[in-house]
DNA sequence: GTGAAAGCGCTAACAC
DNA sequence: GTGTTAGCGCTTTCAC
């Protein structure tokens, strides 16, 4: 059928193995042979069956990705997109492959890691959220599976990660908010399961504290990643009080927000959104939005994963990516 | 190291093919071992190695999901990612995986998929744009290996292929607006070169046509899918004459569209996108778009491509997947 | 109904 | 420097 690595040694009359040797560039061959077994690959158009090298090697030089379920916006979310574009370039560069499955279920989500790492099909998984006692993490120790996780983990230490400092990206959101002026600021953020709404809500309190000013319960919002759920959360902060300012998690809900505030024609009302978004910035009014360098992110976990696997010393088990505050004009 | 065939052989008291054949459910093993061999498989926490057995059965079981580059906004429209989500699910459904790659340029696109192919890492290929003279279809085609594209191909006779009736579904756009007492209508499309722009132009030439009005191409632009083309050619248009409508191939031209309009007051023109992105359900005023259904269309392309591997006999070598038009506020 | 043996395409230890 | 050989973990033909 396809040809093989046989074929190449009776082509050039050396034996497999030699085959194999100038294939892995060994320098061992000579010359001579080398030449003339690299001629036989051309002639006979050879390309190595990675599945059977896979075998012997026992790595497929392939990453899985697991990518979260259909249960929300959140993988409509472009940050998503971003993020795996910076994971195929790392890993495209280092000569991986990416596998993706979704997980339609947090059950679920365990079995299909077990399949890919059981099945021996993926060197590394990277997981795309964390949650408090995640259980997909806990299972990849036990079964001591390279790994690496966008967002911060429970167990920071000893598990590799990526993250931006997400509460201290908040902070300064709140904290640059309240300089200006603003006292009653709302607070709209994902699922509260999720670690990135925890942290960045975390920096919202922080800056409050910072600044003397006491919490109000009535402006915190934690609901799901989506444009309504934020909609609805508006209306109810807008009942309450009219703020000074809303932060969000996402811009994904700072759309819902700013359609609320547009509907009661609340243009005093400042809005600041997350993951800076292509449409951000297209918003009339602009909003204003944190930049998480969401490729980076992608890229920068690949990397921690492929030293993992390859055993490249490194220094580090994580890193923060830098976050940028853009402001445009729904910040006055 | 981890658990093998032959280990459960042994726990079970039984040869190696006899495992193997209680793992394909071979109905000429009797209960009584097969019984045993499951609590075997059992009590070792069994996994077949998919690699080894990929090898023997000169099969993957995996699929690959070539993606466009990064020099537009293409890959951040959230259609894609719901093709993806269409795909990973059947595909799953299946028993099948996915590996993505990313293309940064046209001439690489052949290099990766002659890796991919040659290297017998899977099984089929999935295309997720169309050109004209498409390289990559070529190259598909003269080595004979299983694919599907999503978009309308050249040789669509010859060819798997799921799309939707692109030419029929602008067409009713432009003919709604007609009679609806539109006559100046714009068009802004993604670049030329892709099939789906030239699709969704013969729509909206054909509707001019079938209501005797004369085309303009002043008011015809063809750029890149990004919002900010799309704002300046709407300027353009604005400059040239005030439309009675601006109709578009995809939400984000129509979100530039949108902000042209927003900044010249200019809110007696109708609009429409196409994709029917969340985003253009909150758009103030919401966007009337055209509901591609884009998970369907990564559904059937998967269909289509697992039947055409596992040579299951077909009727048909592409699908049609219908659209639906969403009229919302910014048609009047 | 079950076992023995060969082979998928490659790599690597061991010879010479 | 190069060849021989065994083996990665599985499936499948051929025996019995």
């Amino acid at each position: 059928m396809s040809v093989t690595i046989k074929d190449v040694a009776v082509r050039a009359n050396v034996s497999p193995s030699t085959v194999s040797r100038v294939i892995s560039n060994n320098p061992r061959i000579s010359d001579a042979t080398k030449e003339r077994v690299r001629a036989a690959m051309a002639e006979l158009n050879y390309q190595p069956n990675l599945i059977a090298r896979s075998l012997t090697n026992k790595s497929t030089k392939t990453l899985g990705l697991l990518l979260p379920g259909s249960n929300s916006d959140l993988l409509l979310n472009p940050f998503f997109v971003q993020i795996m574009r910076g994971i195929s370039s790392y890993a495209k560069s280092k000569g991986y492959y990416i596998l993706f499955t979704h997980v339609d279920s947090d059950e679920e989500e365990v079995d299909v890691l077990s399949n890919l790492v059981g099945s021996q099909w993926v060197d590394g998984i990277i997981l795309t959220t964390v949650k408090d006692n995640d259980k997909s993490i806990a299972y990849l120790k036990a079964n001591n599976h390279p790994f690496v996780v966008i967002g911060r983990p429970d167990d920071d230490m000893h598990t590799y990660w990526v993250d931006n400092d997400n509460i201290n990206a908040m902070f300064n959101v709140v904290d640059m908010l309240i300089k200006k002026g603003n006292k009653k600021i709302g607070f709209i953020g994902g699922a509260h399961e999720f670690k990135v709404t925890k942290n960045r809500l975390l920096g919202y309190l922080k800056a409050l504290k910072a600044n003397n000013i006491k919490v109000d319960l009535n402006l915190i919002y934690e609901k799901d990643y989506s444009e309504e759920a934020a909609y609805e959360a508006s209306k109810e902060i807008i009942n309450y009080l009219i703020p000074d300012a809303i932060v969000t998690t996402d811009d994904l809900i700072a759309f819902g927000v700013q359609r609320a505030l547009i509907e009661n024609k609340l243009d005093t009302v400042s809005l600041v959104g997350f993951n800076n978004t292509v449409l951000s910035r297209y918003k009339v009014p602009s909003i204003t939005s944190v930049d998480i360098n969401a490729e980076k992110l992608g890229i920068f976990a690949t990397k921690l994963l492929i030293n993992q696997i390859e055993k490249i010393p490194i220094l580090t088990n994580s890193y923060i990516i830098n976050t940028k505050l853009i402001e445009r004009d729904s910040t006055k």
